[in-house]
RNA sequence: GCGGAUGUGGCGGAAUUGGCAGACGCGCUAGACUUAGGAUCUAGUGUCCCCGACAUGCAGGUUCGAUUCCUGUCAUCCGCACCA
């Protein structure tokens, strides 16, 4: 017998399955469609992470299984290649990001061939090709049409050194990460896509999809439903203004009103107030912080009094100060809160550094000088006119009735979830194809245009003031308008990256239809994805972004599901081998192509599997990979025990069929560690025994293919009696030989274990009783007690409860 | 700060949904084979005061029985809207 040669191995097996096309999905097939996804990578200059085969091998597993089952199977795989880090390689480098991005492709291509996955190659796309992303243009196109794409000033942040916007993430501790310089909020006029329109329905479709309760959760709390009231104040210029609550049974406990510094009454204010030095200066500490760190931050308040203005509180009609402070932002509700130090925790806070009047409405906790109290569960409202002796539930819509009936408010429901901002100030990404006509407005593009291509530029730096570096493609910019045929220009934003991973999966459906984002008939075919894995970390970006396009699509009658995915599930992380994050800077990044050099793909592939429960996050380890590789080699050294035999042997019926309907259903609900493991003590059975048969050895690589594919084959074409594995029927088992005749009842006295019997499965409940009553350590645990109950779990155990 | 998760031997983890804690793998120990071993095979391996007791971050609670349910607490990780 020749020794395991995985290099040889895989090769060749690459080779025979690509010539073969067994892994093509048709559109055109009688079977039943199966449709699989895994989230299409970023190819980034690093190549492949040794957490991207985790989630790919997971799919792939259940991709060839259902091929076996005999479903139609679609595992494509495409490229997310739109980005800022392959835009600044650029820059820095000098290289058309094009280049840079094909390079790329090529290396990650590479890669995922040489772990062996049984991906639809013909089906690739790539979001940064025109005739992929002519259609995220024209599904823009589609959202400006119906009104949900319109343009407002947002902030962005703004490096005083370079002079030009960043992302979030090269902003680090409040400066520029490349330059040092400091940054700050600039207003600028953005494009914005509706999402919050979709709010509701967003929340209530995750009724009828399968996705795990935790991205559910999630998404419902990052959307954020809230139900309160929207109360009028005057101030004692007469002016008005409006702040959301959830809490308006607390009105009569509000002693001081807060804005946030950007609220639009500030402005106005200002020349009245007697301190308006020391409040601008606080608007200006405001605004260089980013949202993020003022929420942070915001454990220590800090806030300026509009020293000269007051609010009058509608219902005590007592004038109350009025604040600005950071800690109320200006995105959500109104922007502006009424504060009940003694019902929020946040206002008290505020209330007790400044000295403001704690009055407590609602009575049950503890002294609210001492700590706020927010329970709406129980207490009784006081100290507040006619609600007094109500509970909170009660108070809230008689409040909200009077403020109806006064014309000074209403009910309200609010979302945290805010519109998406659209626009980036980059070069690598869709152009949106818009024009701007003096007479017209903004145009969009006829649809017979797109896809409207990225011009050719020498350098892909930003621009000056914050533009595009597409601002200075003069003669693409400078344009006719579409409608009038007059001057027009082009819009320089492009699109984030999220646009094209939005619809991805419905191009997979057809990726070569000129007419169509896909064909009606694939669309229905193929719909919804079945099963979608992915990162934890994408939950409530991509993941909600893709729903909201996917259900705009469905209102338009593009699309033929409500939802993009029927099942969604997510892996965790590899870690380092020290446990912490892998990146170059920790110097604890494992290399794919030196793992599967060194062990070959179907251990790394078995290993990923069986480092731990899949969906949560664990370090690597080259020893354990190292196990993998030998359990691998004892497989192909069970050849030397090998009968002929095509049966089962009686002793080893029962394993081999408790391990087909274990792994069976483990590969199923993504526990591929059991499944691995249940792999493994079958073949220390066959190691025990000293011989194994060629039908028992071919159950064994047929539930072992899916995890590790090449090996698998090999045997296969040596013991099989198919030509190739891949496309063989998967196991079935017999259920009479997953029983045990006899099973070992634990007996317990009193909870703790004394004893183990062994006795027939099918034993009468008294029979059982009288057994363990009877076993001898039982008898000296119960020596001199009185017996009070026994508890019997039949199968399980026995519980004498003595006193 | 807000939202989501996690915590079990020396290590990664398992436990059919409240019923034998530690499956499987790594590591370690001993033995066999070997010129050799970072190869292979076999046996052992939670802790201790070892016929018994104690052990699932910590402190309580519910229960005949808790890794599993409840309350509180501590620690770690992920996300926070222009990273992908």
């Amino acid at each position: 017998m020749d020794k395991y040669n995985f290099k040889e191995i895989e090769k060749k097996w690459q080779k025979k399955w690509e010539d073969a096309n067994c892994f093509h999905a048709e559109n055109d097939s009688e079977k039943e469609p199966y449709y699989a996804l895994i989230e299409f990578p970023y190819p980034s200059g690093q190549g492949l992470h040794v957490g991207h085969p985790r989630s790919y091998t997971a799919l792939d597993i259940l991709a060839r299984k259902r091929r076996m089952q005999g479903y139609n199977v679609l595992y494509p795989i495409g490229w997310d290649a739109f980005g800022l880090p392959t835009e600044n390689y650029a820059i820095k480098n000098k290289i058309h990001p094009k280049i840079v991005t094909k390079k790329n492709i090529e290396n990650f291509t590479r890669q995922l061939k040489m772990l062996g996955f049984s991906f639809d190659w013909q089906r690739e796309v790539n979001t940064t090709d025109p005739s992929y992303y002519k259609w995220t243009q024209w599904i823009f196109l589609q959202l400006f049409k119906h009104g949900l794409a319109y343009k407002q000033e947002m902030p962005i942040n703004w490096c005083t050194g370079c002079k030009v916007g960043l992302s979030n993430e090269e902003v680090v501790n409040g400066v520029c990460e490349r330059c040092g310089s400091e940054v700050v909020q600039r207003r600028k006029s953005q494009w914005m896509l509706k999402i919050t329109e979709y709010a509701q329905r967003l929340i209530d479709d995750l009724d009828d999809v399968d996705f795990i309760e935790r991205v559910k959760t999630q998404q419902t709390n990052w959307i954020g439903r809230s139900e309160g009231a929207e109360v009028e104040f005057t101030l004692t210029t007469g002016d008005k203004i409006t702040v959301y609550t959830t809490r308006c049974d607390t009105l009569f406990g509000a002693t001081y009103v807060v804005l946030s510094p950007e609220h639009s009454m500030v402005k106005k204010l200002l020349p009245m107030l007697k301190n308006a030095d020391q409040v601008e200066k606080y608007i200006e500490n405001a605004a260089k912080k980013s949202e993020f760190e003022r929420t942070e931050l915001a454990k220590d308040k800090t806030g300026a009094r509009l020293d000269g203005v007051n609010a009058i509180n509608p219902v005590t009609n007592e004038e109350i100060p009025i604040f600005i402070s950071d800690y109320v932002l200006v995105t959500y509700g109104t922007g502006a809160i009424m504060a009940v130090p003694a019902h929020d925790s946040r206002d008290w806070d505020f209330a007790k550094k400044f000295n403001l009047p704690i009055i407590e409405v609602v009575s049950g906790g503890k002294n609210v000088l001492e700590e706020a109290y927010t329970d709406v569960t129980s207490g009784t409202m006081v100290n507040s006119g006619f609600l007094n002796g109500m509970s909170v539930k009660e108070a809230i819509p008689a409040m909200i009735k009077y403020l109806e009936e006064k014309g000074i408010g209403k009910k309200k429901v609010n979302f945290k979830l805010r519109d998406w901002v659209f626009s980036r100030q980059r070069y690598w990404g869709e152009p949106i194809p818009l024009v701007y006509c003096e007479k017209c407005g903004w145009v969009p593009v006829p649809e017979s245009e797109l896809p409207l291509e990225l011009p050719e530029i020498d350098t892909f730096e930003p621009g000056e003031n914050g533009e595009s570096p597409l601002a200075k493609a003069t003669d693409w910019i400078n344009t006719t308008c579409p409608k009038c045929g007059g001057k027009a220009v082009r819009e320089t934003d492009t699109m984030p990256q999220w646009a094209g991973s939005s619809w991805y999966y419905l191009r997979y459906m057809d990726p070569h239809n000129n007419e169509a984002l896909a064909s009606d008939s694939a669309l229905k075919y193929w719909s919804p994805v079945d099963w979608y894995n992915g990162g934890m970390e994408h939950t409530t970006l991509h993941l909600l972004y893709s729903r909201f396009w996917h259900k705009f699509l469905y209102d338009i009658g593009v699309v033929p599901t409500k939802e993009p995915y029927q099942k969604r599930t997510s892996h965790g992380m590899i870690l380092g081998e020290n446990g912490e994050k892998m990146s170059k800077s920790r110097g604890n990044v494992v290399n794919p192509d030196e793992v599967v050099n060194d062990y070959g793909a179907d251990a790394v592939r078995t290993f990923e599997m069986f480092i731990g429960a899949f969906d949560q996050s664990t370090p690597w380890s080259e020893k354990g990979l190292k196990g993998c590789y030998k359990f691998l080699e004892r497989v192909w050294n069970l050849q030397e025990m090998l009968t002929p035999s095509e049966e089962l042997s009686k002793d080893l019926e029962k394993a081999v069929n408790k391990a087909i309907m274990k792994v069976s259903d483990d590969y199923e609900k993504m526990k591929y560690n059991t499944a691995i493991a249940t792999l493994m003590s079958l073949v220390n059975d066959f190691y025990k025994k000293g011989e194994v048969t060629k039908g028992e050895y071919r159950i064994l690589i047929t539930l072992l293919n899916p995890v590790a594919p090449h090996i698998t084959e090999e045997l296969w074409e040596k013991y099989g009696n198919t030509p190739l594995l891949a496309l063989t029927k998967w196991p079935d088992f017999d259920k009479a030989k997953t029983v045990d005749d006899e099973v070992e009842i634990v007996v317990q006295v009193n909870g703790k274990i004394k004893d183990k019997i062994t006795v027939p499965k099918d034993i009468a409940k008294e029979e059982l009783e009288k057994v363990a009553l009877d076993a001898e350590k039982v008898k000296q645990a119960l020596d001199g007690k009185t017996v009070i109950k026994i508890i019997t779990v039949p199968g399980k155990l026995v519980n004498i409860v003595v006193k």
